[in-house]
RNA sequence: UGGGGAGUCGCCAAGCUGGUCAAGGCACCGGAUUUUGAUUCCGGCAUUCGAGGGUUCGAAUCCUUCCUCCCCAGCCA
């Protein structure tokens, strides 16, 4: 892998000038999702930078679900959640956190608001409330309950939490400035009535917070430096700061508060990252699950044979920034590419097999070669792999009519059979259709990989192979991108409208193949990562993978310049 | 037309307290090595920093006008 030295970005400066400055004596950040969803992509890019940034700095990184929303939110994804992230390679160590668990604190803090004067019970139903925010050019306007006393909206707001009332009859609100420019700080909504009962809380609260206000106050409460997340929430600091300058006025909370700082979220080509997008895909069934290798979540990733280095290296390579682009897929390809290359070790498969026969090669005999198991670190050994007189070799390596630059088998040339010996092809036999069915060779017996004087031998061919009397079957799901389109759901429709994301899906983003492996590649756990050579790098499938019924999955192809020259 | 952000090579992205400052990565194009048309290795790849004007001996970096894109009117996060 390149030395890739990981550049400096904003937010390290504001946290170096944070340290020099001494607004801070320690790094805390936090990575908080709701647990409602399974992470995708977009989150390891949060992850990546949330814990590594506590890693760079000797600071800490804390997980916390942010469940204050119980309609959505169940214990399976929290642990599918902490599983991705420690797949990642990440610790969160004692920090373990959920919002849910501040509940109490949080209620408090909404008393001390109420008793300020800076909070409200609104008894406005929604469309009311809504109709009074104004708009992006005009003023709202005071609703008619931002007056009541600090003695009515205390015992409302008890009364509330007491279970007194249906939902959505009250909700509690910051009195901010109805007519502020910022939409977020005209009297943001902080607690809603629901009665639903919560994962973790069970039916202990009928009042829930938003995420608005519980946010900063999870931050606060853990003394969270940096909270950094993404460029929507940019308008929202300043009610993260007036919240908290509130409560550290009132001394809930003391100083240095948290800083949030926003970061531009991960758009990458030719999948989604939409929460809603991925379920509509799961839920349609366009794809197999939440861990369909083609679904570009780290569950799915993981499935594909993506590996954390690589998502941590595709990270480090893309940066981060507040400008909002569109990173290519072969970026995050690249980076897998880089990792696999050194950590995958090589094997041989053939995935549209042609059988070959050396008629010069006696029948019944078995010539063991040997082959590395990683060219760039002889440590990792060698193996050997059986020669015999039928073959399989790759479909895409003979032709009968070459076309120009191809230097592969041909009638009268000469190759390599890696790791094997060097023969000249003599022809092929084709059924009644024309399509070959068999490719005929002769050896050259002193050209045996290995042996004194087999490297007088210069072709510029070489091809993979596997005995026809040994090679196992597998099947070999061959995957590639979902959408066909680098920002699916973009291009027009028939009405001149953005047409469906749906309508960009790629028809063969699956195709499996009955194929061959050779032996040591078969027997293999789950999740094994071999580079099938010629080919790319591949996993045994974490679920359906048999040792007896192997199933590898493509994660990436070797980069292809003779494909393309053909293309 | 309100507010908040962003515009540096095809795609990301450093640099933005003014003076080898136009880093680096991906992609791409050459060439060398190579029993993976892979890897590795060398070399190439922005007289220019959204556009115009200004300040200055000197600006991507300061001022100014303009243009383009993104986000905000959920009791979602």
């Amino acid at each position: 892998m390149s030395d890739f030295t990981p550049p400096s970005h904003f937010i390290k400066n504001a946290i170096d000038e944070d340290l020099a400055s001494g607004r801070y004596r320690e790094v805390v950040t936090r990575f908080p999702p709701e647990p409602n969803g399974y992470l995708h992509f977009g989150h390891a890019k949060s992850i990546v930078l949330n814990f590594g940034l506590a890693r760079l700095y000797g600071g800490r990184c804390h997980m916390r679900f942010d469940d204050t929303n119980p309609t959505t939110e169940s214990m399976e994804y929290v642990k599918a959640i902490l599983e991705a992230v420690r797949w990642l390679g990440y610790d969160w160590g004692e920090h373990l956190h959920f919002a849910s668990d501040y509940f109490e604190t949080m209620y408090r803090c909404a008393e001390v608001l109420i008793e300020r004067g800076l909070a409200y019970v609104d008894s406005l139903p929604p469309e009311e409330i809504r109709a009074l925010r104004g708009t992006l050019t005009d003023p709202g306007r005071d609703s008619p309950y931002r007056s009541r006393s600090v003695e009515e909206n205390l015992a409302l707001f008890r009364r509330m939490r007491a279970g007194e009332f249906p939902d959505g009859a009250h909700v509690l609100r910051a009195k901010i400035d109805m007519a502020s420019p910022n939409l977020n700080l005209r009297d943001p909504i902080l607690y809603r009535i629901r009665h639903v009962s919560h994962y973790r809380t069970g039916d202990a609260w009928c009042l829930y917070p938003t995420y608005t206000y519980a946010h900063p106050i999870e931050d606060a409460i853990e003394g969270i430096t940096h909270s950094l997340c993404t460029l929507e929430f940019e308008d929202q600091r300043p009610f993260y700061e007036w919240l908290l300058e509130a409560l550290a006025e009132a001394g809930v909370f003391s100083r240095p508060l948290p800083r949030q700082i926003e970061f531009a979220r991960l758009n990458l080509e030719y999948v989604v990252l939409s929460k809603r997008k991925l379920i509509q895909l799961v839920e349609e069934g366009h794809v197999t699950g939440w861990d369909d290798p083609r679904l570009p979540t780290l569950t799915g990733g993981r499935r594909r044979g993506y590996t954390p280095e690589g998502f941590r290296l595709f990270c480090e390579r893309i940066g981060v920034s507040k400008a909002d682009g569109w990173i290519g897929y072969e970026v995050l390809e690249q980076a897998m590419r880089d990792h696999l290359n050194e950590a995958a070790e090589r094997r041989i498969a053939v995935l549209d097999p042609l059988e070959l026969v050396i008629d010069d090669f006696p029948e019944g005999h078995v010539e063991w070669c040997e082959a590395p198991n990683h060219p760039l670190d002889p440590e990792r050994g060698k193996r050997r792999i059986p020669f015999t007189r039928r073959l399989w070799i790759e479909r895409g390596d003979f032709m009968e009519t070459p076309v120009k630059g191809f230097h592969r088998l041909t009638p009268g040339a000469t190759v390599r059979l890696r790791y094997g010996y060097v023969i000249e092809c003599t022809g092929c036999d084709q059924d009644e259709s024309g399509r070959v069915v068999r490719v005929h060779a002769r050896h050259f017996p002193d050209s045996k990989s290995g042996t004194p004087g087999a490297d007088r031998y210069k072709t510029k061919g070489n091809c993979h192979w596997l005995s026809c009397d040994h090679a196992i079957e597998a099947e070999i799901r061959h995957y590639d991108r979902l959408f066909r389109h680098p920002r699916p759901g973009t291009e027009p429709g028939p009405d001149g409208a953005p047409r469906s994301f749906l309508e960009d899906l790629n028809p063969e983003s699956l195709r499996c193949y009955r194929a061959f492996v050779e032996p040591q590649a078969a027997q293999v756990p789950p999740e094994t990562r071999f580079q099938f050579e010629r080919h790319g790098y591949f996993v045994a499938d974490r679920y359906d993978h048999r040792p007896e019924a192997p199933v590898f999955n493509l994660t990436v192809g070797l980069k292809d310049t003779w494909g393309k020259i053909q293309r």
